[in-house]
DNA sequence: TGCTTGGTTCTTTATTTGCAGAACCAAAAA
DNA sequence: TTTTTGGTTCTGCAAATAAAGAACCAAGCA
């Protein structure tokens, strides 16, 4: 039954993606992310998951869900298998790491609101201050142009 | 000694804004952080911090100590003063943003390093990975280059 | 009709985090 | 020389997290 195994070297990445998956995954899910990208094997079940990485089934079912709620990762069924198989979702990482890189765009508006309600008297701060919301703003309307660039370029 | 206070607005701006800076912040740090944005006054003491957040002097010192070290605020003395003014560092956090920027070097560099080590039967699979990959050095090359166009723009 | 499978949900526990409060300390003031 | 000031460090402690384990459950199979 634990026919899939983990290369010592595979082991490795999924504990170094794993570290890097935490920031903003709890533990858990941030290593069975990793493992679906690492193992050879793409689609894997419930228990396969559970077994490589040692968790409980809890563990796992919490932490699955939570992937799948995340649309980080999905799974298919099989005919006649009621066993679900998850895989990784790549295509729709893009699309994360495209929201991820535009979510600032709160961070400057509520600076911009900072700003409007600062007294004229911190007027050298209150510039760099604009300095960088200006700076903020530029990539944001800079960077949906390199998105487009990026597309363009794959052709 | 409480002189100083803070308007309605203001309270709300640093909640605000200190939620924004959780995201790799300890909540104290964090309403230190926007604190300093947000108040009138832009130099204030440990006391007067501490007595606007309702800190400890314990949670004010690490606090600011860990500000301190990540060298997001900063402190100037007066003559004859023992005490320290602490004040937010707006131009180191530029170089902060362009690190942070260029942070996820590390992730594609990780990325590359499990498509290296992954079978050729997933194919599919590895060269949506690899795509992937490619977007992010794409975007490690080209985000240097807006910080280039920015700088001139501001001339 | 019950048994097995593929999970989910509930309860408990260990660990970590974030902070308070008190004790402490060094430099300057009195 | 003692006292005050401007903090820092130490000792908890309460709340939040992360996960284990067991009980549970619904769908399909025997």
């Amino acid at each position: 039954m634990d026919s899939i195994k983990l290369s010592d070297k595979q082991l490795a990445l999924i504990e170094k993606l794993g570290l890097i998956f935490e920031n903003g995954l709890q533990p858990a899910s941030a290593r069975i992310a990793a493992l679906l990208l690492v193992s050879d094997k793409l689609e894997l079940t419930f228990d396969e998951i559970r077994e490589l990485l040692n968790l409980s089934k809890s563990a796992t079912s919490n932490a699955l869900n939570l992937l799948l709620s995340m649309e980080r990762i999905e799974y298919i069924t099989k005919p006649g298998d009621r066993k679900r198989y998850f895989k990784s979702n790549l295509s729709d990482w893009k699309e994360n790491m495209k929201t991820k890189f535009l979510e600032f765009d709160k961070v400057h508006k509520t600076m911009r609101e900072v700003l409007d309600q600062r007294p004229h008297s911190t007027k050298d701060f209150n510039q760099g201050l604009e300095e960088f919301i200006n700076f903020m703003e530029f990539m944001n309307r800079e960077i949906p142009v390199l998105f487009k660039k990026w597309e363009l370029s794959k052709k």
